[in-house]
RNA sequence: GGGCCCUUCGUCUAUCGGUUAGGACGUCAGGUUUUCAACCUGAAAAGAGGGGUUCGACUCCCCUAGGGCCUGCCA
């Protein structure tokens, strides 16, 4: 069965770079009936904390991305040290006492000879008698994985044949001077404990996903497969991480954004799919493909996400969002969504033609003369739709007025505003009563 | 500095040596709505620059320019 897993760190709030992630590793397990792992990176018991944690959730959650097992990375501490000890034991993972300072100045000046900044595995010459003094002096140590050197070469789903030399990437750092265990070794433990079959995430870990490899192997594991997609940049093509932010889920609910305006954007977007609005996450899972996310960054415009997100409310049904309209008073009939949902870029705009709908509003009269005419001319009700249709032709009869003259002046008294769904539409809606009253210039 | 990746209409992209370089969004025009919005139809709109290879290059190679990622005792 295929496993994919998400490890968001809970030290903040997901934006739309993680969810990406997410959804990626979602659409794909659920076309093929796998399992979906909600990994908490949580290793880091400092910055991380339990609201992020319950915050990643509920964000998940709103946008309909169900998990169907969740760990804690917290509570694997000793499926961790089991690994190190092993690697320990066949001196893969061996101590070094340099300080970060050290390392800082050395980096720094391999870079200004022109070299790489490779980590050069003096540690790995000490005898046991200059480890000894230097633990002796205080010094903790911290601890790196050995490298092979060589070239560690995978097939990756999206882009295709990969090879990294592991001869040019310093022996990672597995655990802190202070005993913590970095990313890197929990994630393979994990991936493997776990059963993980596909790792899916950003190419910012293509290199990372090198020195896995060779840590897989060397616990004796088989690695998944891997799919690296290119990142989301932002609209001028900077990266995404300056406007971060903004951009986070929760924010993004805060506005009105619908859920599946974001999904739609997120799985689309990089994709040769064109960006169109989705309504129902089966048909995303039913249209994702590795091969159809290209290979350079995709740039994110929230101003597609807005019109996404218009394109979402134009197609949704009554029965999609009754409960929401009823959330905010909005809930007016089928009749009422229907006329109203092409008006929309935000659901809680439906609000504000319900209360159009129902008053009291303040009709904007330009000519009582003209409109005191057509108020005359009324039906006595009960309006449909058809109403509106006859009786504006028989105020252009009466008048003379057609076109924008006769139109204008009679939405403007009717509901205040210029613009707005079908007047026909409108028109049934509010009645003959408030119709009559904004006629003749009253708060109605 | 080094490594990896990328560069086609304004945007997201198709093309995997021979196409009128296709689609979607946006834009513009027309239609519908006797107004507007929504909706429908149509149009304009592209191979970063320079060298090669080839009968032929968007496609393959090199250089230049631009962009992204990595190069952490971050994840």
């Amino acid at each position: 069965m295929v496993v994919v897993r998400f490890a968001p760190s809970p030290t903040g709030r997901i934006h739309v770079g993680n969810v990406r992630t997410a959804l990626l590793n979602w659409l794909f397990v659920k076309k093929q009936n796998g399992q979906f792992v909600l990994r908490i990176d949580d290793t880091d018991t400092e910055r991380s904390k339990a609201e992020y944690e319950t915050g990643i959730e509920t964000d998940l959650t709103w946008l309909g991305l169900t998990w169907d097992r969740k760990e804690n990375q917290s509570k694997r501490f000793a499926s961790y040290d089991a690994a190190a000890a092993t690697l320990k034991a066949s001196g893969q993972l061996y101590p070094c006492y340099e300080t970060e300072d050290e390392l800082e100045r050395r980096r720094k000046l391999a870079m200004a000879r022109g070299k790489p900044p490779v980590y050069d595995r003096a540690a790995l010459s000490l005898s046991d008698d200059e480890k000894a003094k230097l633990e002796a002096e205080g010094r903790k140590p911290h601890w790196r994985f050995k490298l092979s050197g060589k070239r560690i070469e995978w097939d990756d789903l999206v882009r295709g044949a990969q090879a990294i030399d592991t001869a040019s990437v310093s022996d990672p750092v597995l655990i802190k001077g202070d005993g913590a265990y970095l990313y890197t070794l929990p994630s393979v433990v994990d991936d493997i404990d776990m059963n993980i079959t596909h790792v899916v995430r950003g190419e910012d870990h293509v290199t990372n996903a090198g020195v896995q490899i060779e840590i897989f192997e060397a616990l004796g594991a088989k690695a998944p497969i891997m799919a690296h997609f290119p990142l989301l940049v932002g609209k001028e093509g900077e990266p995404l991480s300056k406007r971060l932010g903004s951009m986070s889920i929760e924010s993004l609910r805060d506005a009105g954004v619908e859920p599946m305006a974001v999904l739609s954007h997120l799985a689309k977007l990089g994709t040769s799919d064109p960006v169109e609005a989705r309504t129902k996450l089966t048909q995303l899972v039913e249209e994702f493909d590795f091969a159809k996310i290209g290979r350079a960054p995709a740039r994110f415009d929230p101003d597609e996400l807005n019109r996404v997100n218009a394109q979402v409310l134009h197609t949704l049904s009554y029965a999609d969002v009754q409960k929401q309209l009823a959330d905010q008073g909005a809930d007016l009939g089928e009749a009422f969504w229907l006329a109203v949902r092409g008006n929309l870029n935000l659901l809680s705009g439906a609000g504000e033609w319900a209360h159009i709908i129902n008053g009291p509003i303040v009709p904007v009269v330009e000519d009582a003369d003209f409109l005191a005419q057509a108020a005359a001319l009324l039906p006595a009700g009960p309006f449909d739709a058809s109403t509106w249709g006859v009786w504006s032709d028989a105020v252009k009869t009466a008048t003379g007025a057609k076109g924008k003259a006769l139109f204008l002046p009679l939405r403007l008294a009717l509901t205040g505003l210029r613009h707005g769904p079908e007047m026909n539409q409108l028109l049934a809606l509010i009645g003959p009563e408030k119709a009559k009253a904004r006629l003749a210039g009253q708060k109605a």
